[in-house]
DNA sequence: CCCAATTGTTTAAAACCTGTTAAGAATGCC
DNA sequence: GGCATTCTTAACAGGTTTTAAACAATTGGG
């Protein structure tokens, strides 16, 4: 696949390395930290697809580094437990980690997880409501559809995140990096005007006259953003 | 708190009297059996919503009966073994067991799991009604039996797994990585396109033009959906 | 009004996604 | 053990989508 990125983050060295060499085996681009302020700063600059965080650390715990995370990012989280108390397992989940894995544990079910959680995550763009509706236009992201004045939009899956991206949010203005990042991951490694192409089909498709722009409004050296003012 | 039903198989009547005292007083029904068939037959009768199920049994083993249930129905499995090796634990989930605790295990550590499991799988497969009607198509998950127009369907437990987890959310759009989460587990290793060869063969079974699906649409980019709007 | 920066548009090639087939591996059944 | 069924992988074809590149049109500031 694709390499996705992945942070280890642990105090104890030899259980470092060895999920290294199984993750690493599974294809994976592995970090390492082995404090809280070591994993909050790598976390920021290597924008990890996943975080296998021990819950005891030095200095800042695993819960608080989970919590610090998660304020700014939808960073999917790991938690190796070294008790298996309900009480930590509670605690683990409470705080938005989205799997626990108890000490001592079999490195291979961990990687099992690693992918399990990848799997269903890689796709959550869909943080948000299930439906939002502007005006005549309304998107269903549970069913993956696009209606306008009732009538069924055929969005290529592209369209339909950028799409998705600007509905939700009328009003703000969202440069091309932005919507790089929301729509297309971190690691696009491609042109900003990737983004106008898009934008021009999706006018094509959604735009009553796509020459004069009433859904998607350009705001001329920052970027697009929804207009769902006029109704 | 429904009163779930909750099968221990052991042949260790000490362990079972235990486990039954603690389950019990979470409020579920504890049934229980001391050899490999007799948890089979009992299973088939009760329908119990989560078995936990010791590795070593006289006649058919732990591992067996794991098997011959899930070949028949997805109820949970907590897998009860005297060993901590990796291997146990590994054949412990390759044979599709949700959880295992290790011998000697506190009660209340298994009470915790037991919570846990169901938590897990009362959200995922085994929610909903017992029966789902969409058009012609009919599906009982207790008898595991899909008919379409009223004739029986020869599903493999795989293809029933998944037309239920479809047929369960109709309009809902199922990514690769959901379905294979959902039907085959979290540990599977495989990839995506398994799930392209199974929708393939249900819709030769259940598909009146499997050229042109009526149930189940692709949607492209985005994964798979049970359409039940036309009726 | 002119210029440079920014955005709109077109096209073709590259990348991607799904349907399908077939063969090998795993599993269950006598 | 051998047979039948089921599951998984691999490969290819065909279609769709995404991207890069180039050029045209527009914008806003001086």
């Amino acid at each position: 696949m694709t390499g996705k990125r992945i942070l280890i983050v642990d105090d104890d060295v030899k259980i470092v390395e060895l999920i290294k060499l199984y993750l690493s085996r599974d294809g994976y681009k592995v970090y390492a930290a082995y404090d809280g302020n070591e994993a909050v700063r790598l976390a920021r600059e290597v924008h990890p697809d996943l975080i296998v965080l021990d819950l005891m650390l030095p200095g800042m715990d695993g819960l608080q580094v989970c919590r610090t995370l998660r304020a700014k990012s939808d960073v999917p989280v790991i938690m190796l437990t070294a008790k298996t108390t309900e009480q930590d397992k509670l605690l683990g989940l409470e705080t938005g980690a989205d799997d626990y894995v108890t000490k001592p544990f079999s490195p291979r079910e961990l990687a099992a997880r690693v992918r399990a959680v990848l799997r269903r995550t890689t796709e959550s763009v869909n943080v948000g409501p299930k439906e939002v509706v502007r005006g005549k236009l309304r998107m269903n992201f549970d069913a993956h559809e696009a209606t306008l004045d009732g009538k069924l939009l055929r969005l290529t899956p592209m369209e339909f995140r950028l799409l998705g991206v600007l509905a939700r949010e009328p009003g703000v203005v969202f440069s091309r990096a932005r919507l790089i990042e929301k729509v297309f991951g971190y690691d696009f490694e491609g042109f900003d005007r990737t983004v106008d192409v898009h934008v021009l089909n999706l006018r094509r498709k959604i735009e009553p006259d796509p020459e004069h722009p009433r859904y998607i409004k350009t705001v001329y050296g920052a970027g697009y953003k929804f207009d769902g003012g006029g109704e």
